[in-house]
RNA sequence: GCCCCCGUAGCUCAGUGGAUAGAGCAUCCCCCUCCUAAGGGGAGGGUCGCACGUUCGAUUCGUGCCGGGGGCGCCA
């Protein structure tokens, strides 16, 4: 419909200009959809930018613009508003074609080919195997997970993938807190580990590990010594338990990853080492006080960086700089890595390394999207969610708490790049008042009402629509018809807050419908029209939920 | 000091160049003889942090301040 009225206005625009002295203005048409249903369906702010130019008033353009505007049956009026827009009203029979769109395209309604098959990368979550998943790591897990979904319908092949920095220093801690913890030394002794962990978990996984328990991870199996002594054990029992740990989180809130990389795997496959000596070959390193460092400086960063240290072992971004080669050879055109905000300084020093190799990876190649922190509130006070001081909200906790449907909404339902205040009490307390019961219960009404009409679903999609035409009507095909462009759009922007936004609208332009007019009438062609709509708006609120990863019950 | 994000109704947040800035919660009023009241209708509530600039037009873009958060490690 925005194609056919530029065509449209743009015909129009030619014959103005051509009777005005320039003929070879140039300009872009834009067409809108007005926040305010009395502005039309569409508009346009074409006579407001030809204007200056043309050296007129814009309303006086607009009604030229409008006198030579060509017919189309899917126009029923076009007016002057405001300070010289052009809107558009569609014609009924153009506003109801949505549904017959909707009934035939089903749950691919919504659905485009602008990845065109390509292969896509969604990084998410990727925590330390060093305690269970908090509410931080839920945001990303909720957000990761809609992107994914959203790159789906957008028409990527996309891959979703964890990565476990399971080598380093903070592994190190893991592994001499747990060895204290089985040597019986608790967090309060002044003999345990500075930097160790704190929390009662660690006292479980030495417990465990001092019954010489076997762990099963999602794609590991390790049975423990048992002995306080032998450290790789240890570390190996703590990291598999963890990873065992994360396992169940994430299948509590009902995500699924298709492939977890290891950052240890990057060290004994020799891509560090590989990735290293191509950075050294390139020219982009020197040493410098017993230590390699790459200069990043050269690729936008603000100093330099070390690659191995003085003591030996390299920084940890050199296995995230060959980790991200490894997605460029596994062939990801685009790889977009959903992260928390406190690791905005990779972004550089990722993409540098990437640069200096030379090897044709875009600028701007991994994508990132990066959420700013959860803040939990518990009895009005700030639930601090620290893993070292031991006293932190889990993401389980808060999945028994209060729901999956009602987490994942909740983390997803706002923009990443603002604060999120999660008030356990006031989603615990009165989870009805949640947004997402409102959706779905949008949905379970619309069930019922077609459950007690009891019809042929299949021939809904050959209904006449044309008795949809009262306000509540018009305004519920308009909504449907804005869910492609919506996806579309949120998939551009990365942001799929905007899908929880656009299925509350839908919702309670469904809800005010169904108070307002009565489906099952006696006019049996009425009815019929009015159980397409609902049919449609089901389906559209399914397609919508099941974006966000949300269930959509037929009964509440 | 430098970098990133945020600042919109009492609270939590939508709104990424358009027209009278919206929703939920909270407060107040109304609506079940009726397809699910987990709902609907209505009222009150705003210097869109401040200033300047760009523009026909700025909550939206730019610059500078002010306030909140995060980061600035040879930790990850």
């Amino acid at each position: 419909m925005k194609a056919h009225l530029t065509e449209l206005l743009g015909i129009a625009a030619k014959s103005l200009i051509s009777q005005g002295t320039d003929a070879s203005l140039s300009f872009d048409i834009q067409i809108e959809r007005p926040k305010n249903a009395d502005h039309g369906d569409f508009s346009s702010n074409l006579a407001l930018v030809l204007a200056k130019p043309l050296r007129q008033n814009p309303r006086a353009i607009a009604d030229s613009l409008i006198k030579a505007l060509p017919a189309s049956e899917f126009i029923s009026r076009v007016e002057i508003a405001g300070a010289g827009f052009i809107n558009f009203f569609l014609s009924p029979k153009a506003r109801q074609a949505v549904v017959r769109d909707i009934l035939q395209q089903g749950e691919r309604f919504g659905w485009n080919q602008s990845g065109g098959g390509r292969k896509l990368q969604v990084e998410f979550v990727s925590a330390n195997p060093t305690g269970p998943l908090h509410v931080g790591h839920g945001r990303g897990a909720a957000v990761g997970d809609c992107l994914a979904r959203l790159m789906e319908a957008n028409g990527w092949d996309v891959t979703r993938e964890f990565y476990y920095n399971d080598a380093g220093a903070q592994i190190d801690n893991l592994t001499k807190s747990v060895q204290a913890r089985c040597k019986g030394i608790d967090p309060s002794h002044p003999d345990f580990p500075e930097d160790g962990y704190r929390g009662e978990y660690i006292a479980d996984i030495a417990k465990a590990y001092l019954a010489k328990e076997t762990v099963v991870a999602d794609d590991v199996q390790y049975a423990a010594s048992g002995d306080p002594d032998d450290t790789e054990s240890i570390r190996h029992f703590a990291v598999a338990y963890l990873r065992h740990e994360q396992d169940l989180d994430l299948r509590a809130f009902q995500i699924k990853f298709d492939v977890f990389s290891l950052e240890s795997a990057l060290y004994t496959n020799g891509q560090v080492e590989s990735t290293v000596q191509a950075l050294i070959a390139s020219g982009h390193t020197y040493e410098q006080d017993d230590a390699l460092w790459l200069r990043t400086t050269t690729f936008g960063d603000d100093k330099d960086r070390v690659m191995r240290k003085k003591e030996g072992g390299y920084t940890y971004f050199v296995p995230d700089v060959a980790y991200h080669v490894g997605k460029w050879q596994r062939g990801f055109v685009r790889v977009i890595n959903e992260q928390g905000a406190d690791h905005h300084s990779t972004i550089t020093r990722v993409r540098a390394g990437l640069q200096a190799l030379g090897i044709g990876i875009p600028k701007d190649w991994p994508e990132y999207v990066l959420h700013q922190m959860v803040t939990v509130m518990r009895g009005g006070e700030e639930v601090k969610i620290s893993k070292r001081a031991g006293s932190y909200v889990t993401l389980r906790d808060l999945i028994e708490e209060v729901g999956c449907d009602a987490t994942r909404y909740f983390l997803a339902a706002r923009r990443a790049d603002s604060q999120l205040v999660f008030d356990i009490d006031l989603a615990r307390a009165q989870s009805n008042d949640n947004p997402v019961y409102y959706i779905q219960y949008a949905h379970a009404r619309i069930c019922s009402v077609l459950n007690q009409w009891n019809g042929d679903l299949a021939a809904l999609a050959s209904v006449n629509l044309d008795p949809l035409q009262s306000a509540h009507e018009t305004a519920l095909l308009k909504r449907l018809s804005e869910f492609p462009e919506l996806v579309q759009l949120a998939g551009e922007e990365l942001a799929p807050h905007m899908i929880a936004n656009y299925l509350k609208d839908l919702a309670g332009e469904l809800h005010s419908y169904y108070n307002a007019e009565q489906f099952l009438v006696p006019d049996e062609s009425l009815k019929l029209a009015r159980m397409a709509l609902i049919r449609a708006t089901q389906q559209v609120l399914r397609n919508g939920l099941q974006l966000l990863g949300v269930s959509a019950p037929e009964k509440m």
